[in-house]
DNA sequence: TCAATTCACTTGCATTATGCAAGTAAGTAT
DNA sequence: ATACTTACTTGCATAATGCAAGTGAATTGA
């Protein structure tokens, strides 16, 4: 099920389709779910694989433990035991998967331009960034780093 | 086999599975193919069929047929028949299509980051974006935008 | 303490999507 | 007229997804 295995403790990676950075990008992270986990961790500070169970889009429980395993081995989300309660893991991201935002915004900003019933929430923040978007991106940034960083 | 029908002249578009901006762009261009026909119209200017089928990837034939035809129902890309040659049809992108390239130059720079042999000429692109991203983005969507409207 | 519940998965199976090879029909070149 | 291009379609094997029902370890509540 998993595109990759260690071997020795290197990790192996498949051989990609092409020299492309898109086609990389797709090839990691390309399906219809891997980027709404990311999502709700950077929206909505979800860590454990019940609350990624619970998003809106209703993903289901055997493609939830696939994606989570290919994000951590892809080096995107890290995996931890929570210290409290000893049955849960906790998901964060890593530098690799926080650099996915920038992107992830270019994709929220096209969605509300060209989406039909998208919710309220997100055209809210349309202003702060036609005001300066490299000021919102930073500030946004160091949420999120601070939040994977958190324990 | 497509995801929408004409009704009466009218587009019947799916209900989505929320009211995300994230998750509608997934639906719309969230699979392994989409956005790489479009990087083949922005980056070495293909049109036809025949062009797109001798990427680099080497998609199908009938997975071709079937994204192409998406998107032209997502109203992304605009399909026309060659004035010259009347068995090959053209496809340009449509402003929803060419409002596409700042995700797709954010992958870009991610993929390039983080990718495994990347090609040398996407490496290239970086100090150029490092001077000035916005003016870099203004005239890459210029360029996109002349073609996309030439014939 | 110990049964009930929660949590993070796994398994089995039906349905759907993909990949590959081989057509096909309309248009063009010779 | 014939051969070749072009943009597909069709058939079929394989892989991915979606759904429901487990499973086992950890925790909670009586």
């Amino acid at each position: 099920m998993t595109t990759s295995a260690k071997v020795f403790g290197q990790m192996m990676h498949h051989r990609y389709r092409s020299k492309c950075p898109v086609n990389f990008a797709l090839e990691t992270f390309g399906d219809m779910w891997s980027l709404l986990i990311i999502r709700d961790i950077i929206r909505f500070k979800k860590k454990t694989y019940g609350e990624f169970l619970n998003s809106d889009e209703r993903i289901s429980t055997n493609i939830l433990a696939d994606r989570l395993n290919r994000l951590v081995q892809a080096g995107i989300l890290r995996k931890m035991p929570d210290k409290v309660d000893r049955r849960k893991d906790i998901y964060k991201l890593t530098q690799k998967g926080i650099d996915l935002y920038p992107m992830m915004l270019e994709m929220i900003l096209w969605g509300v331009k060209y989406g039909t019933d998208i919710d309220e929430s997100y055209k809210a923040i349309l202003p702060l960034i036609k005001k300066d978007k490299e000021a919102y991106i930073k500030e946004r940034l160091r949420e999120i780093t601070e939040f994977a960083n958190s324990d």
